[in-house]
DNA sequence: CTGTTAGCGCGTTCAG
DNA sequence: CTGAACGCGCTAACAG
């Protein structure tokens, strides 16, 4: 004990072992749970761990198991900053957490070639026994890169999507969902609004198609303002209340689906403006949670995609896939589940606490 | 290189030399970059290396190093899904990327012992280099485990403050600077709207602090409205309609001073909800940037903190700290920014993209 | 149940 | 400039 803190070097399990005197081996026995292990002299040794202060050295465990017990995690970096972003991170922590893992991270920028994955210190050495990718805004080839990796991996919403180690929302179901919401209470004039900033992934055509497919298998009529090129329809900064006054005026609109709270928002503001009264007027639904729906002073009702749990399985899926790396596991839907009032979001019943989660779980 | 590859067996140093006709500690050399080496040589085991695939495994260079290039984040999972914690998130692991560190996550929940931060995977064994917290909101004596840890370390935002190996944005001033935005444009009575979740930690009366000492160093009186319990006033819905006819009608405000970006988007919608002009009838300023303030038909400057900066500094800071341990280092304090129209963050001179900046700062 | 021993991949002496 | 030899802390196979 004091000659390890003498020399100002960590004490080692030849430390613990001397203390308790024993071997080392037998040390290591005990920390590993081998059942080959007395009783009293698992109480000495722990007796001698305590101390000691000793803590494991992971580099010499990983260097004979030739297993880290890390996770990496490659994200876009524009998308950290996103609620559905910090979600999933959050998930990936947690479920990581639970099951021992430490979680490594690695970021990249939309557009870059796939090749500067490779370069991450992240994955410069053999560090991590699995990596997670969330990154679909990228040029080059991904599967390349993966594939000479070498490690087991798995996808979550990647562009165009994949048959297997894959974790995708269903955005085509999602926003019929929310098209049905709407048909539901009586509407037959449903306008959409698509994501306000380009985007190339699947997600925004995913569900302008499940707008379409639900509409017409409604035996309605698409409204067609969503296929005018973005940029003509984002010049200024009355877009919003253009487009109102359109799909009112010219359609005859009594609700619309948003493709996310941030156009629900703007379209919030826009009927406040113009006088229109939300939902009497115009009825609104979107595609997914964000939390700027909590800030809205009437309830717009969304579809949410629970990124926290896609984040967790992906955790799920790949702890699998480390086990059997030579199987390959079907790709995993998520859909979507409706919110009345998202404005109840960080209340007390809210769907950010756990324990609320796990409450209602209880009830159900 | 046939010979790893059929022994599924990730290439060695020692495979890598043996490729090119030298000794193992020869390619150790080249890999250090130590000048001991002959062009020639190196250019032979550059080939050997390319051939083989070969990767540095990482463990077996800690474990003789005694040094994982990996940096530790300890972070409040309630704080992963806002901006704040995002952009700080993304500022370390940008920073770490360039420098060749990995970055390791860990979780904590509000309001949990502080030991349960000893118990996450990330600091059961020793495999991090140092640490940042961000952790302020949580019971027990934070700083004795961290000691204990007997590891390099950076606090960020903590609550209370530190002198010391510590970043810290200047709530404060931040308020001070909203208020005397307002002040220089012609406004005498100027209202604080708090933030509507009640928090423990030291940003929130900080601002608060801050608008009063403004208010009274223009020889100006503060509006006392925010030192009612936050229970009275947030019972209700239309908390916000209710505030703002107390606020115009009882003591003639034609300002607010909102504590973030969600407290000015919930007062806006007020103000259109009541007919009131924004800014004409009442001019708001936010303290702090958040992903709404670019959602409102009007722009609502705000007083910017920038997070990213403020995470990069942290691993900065760090990394000084590990190299002396010893040396404590004065704590740095952040001081905010104006943006005048928030609703331009995301735009092509926004503030979200480096290259953005990076162009600004070549035209400065 | 316990101790002995070998070796994981790499960096670092120290001879040559 | 290069190679031989050693050891970092730990696990696992084997012998008792």
């Amino acid at each position: 004990l004091l000659r390890a803190e003498v020399r100002k070097k960590k004490p080692s399990v030849i430390d613990v072992a001397r203390l308790a005197g024993v071997d080392h081996s037998t040390v290591s026995r005990f920390l590993n749970n081998n059942p080959n292990v007395a009783v009293a002299t698992g109480e000495k040794i722990r007796q001698a761990i305590k101390m000691t202060g000793y803590k494991p050295f992971g580099s010499a465990r990983s260097l004979v198991l030739r297993r880290h017990e890390t996770v990496g995690l490659v994200f876009e970096k524009e998308h950290v900053n996103t609620f559905y972003g910090a979600r999933l991170i959050e998930g990936v922590t947690e479920k990581l957490s639970e099951t021992g893992n430490r979680l490594a991270m690695g970021m990249i920028r939309w557009y870059r070639p796939a090749t500067e994955i490779e370069d991450l210190p992240l994955l410069r050495m053999h560090s991590i026994d699995g990596l997670i990718l969330d990154v679909a805004q990228i040029s080059g080839d991904l599967d390349a890169v993966v594939y000479r990796l070498g490690l087991p991996y798995v996808y979550v919403n990647p562009a165009g999507g994949r048959p297997f180690n894959t974790i995708i929302p269903n955005d085509v179901s999602v926003a019929k969902m929310a098209v049905q919401y709407l048909i539901d209470r009586g509407h037959r004039k449903i306008g959409y609004i698509p994501c306000y900033k380009e985007t190339q992934h699947s997600s925004q055509p995913d569900r302008m198609k499940g707008y379409v497919e639900a509409i017409l298998q409604a035996g309605l009529q698409p409204v067609p303002l969503w296929d005018k090129p973005l940029e003509e329809i984002h010049k200024e900064d009355s877009d919003y209340d253009l487009r109102l006054k359109i799909y009112r005026q010219e359609y005859g609109c009594t609700a619309i689906v948003a493709n996310s709270g941030t156009e629900a928002l703007r379209m919030l503001f826009a009927c406040y403006k113009a006088g229109v009264k939300v939902p009497a007027e115009m009825a609104m639904i979107g595609c997914d949670f964000t939390p700027t729906m909590t800030e809205t002073p009437v309830p717009i009702p969304c579809i949410h995609l629970d990124r926290l749990k896609m984040g967790q399985r992906a955790v799920q899926m790949l702890m699998e896939r480390i086990k059997e790396p030579e199987r390959d596991i079907p790709t995993v839907y998520f859909e979507g589940s409706l919110i009345e009032d998202p404005r109840n979001w960080y209340g007390p019943k809210g769907l950010l606490t756990d324990e609320a989660e796990a409450n209602e779980n209880k009830n159900t």
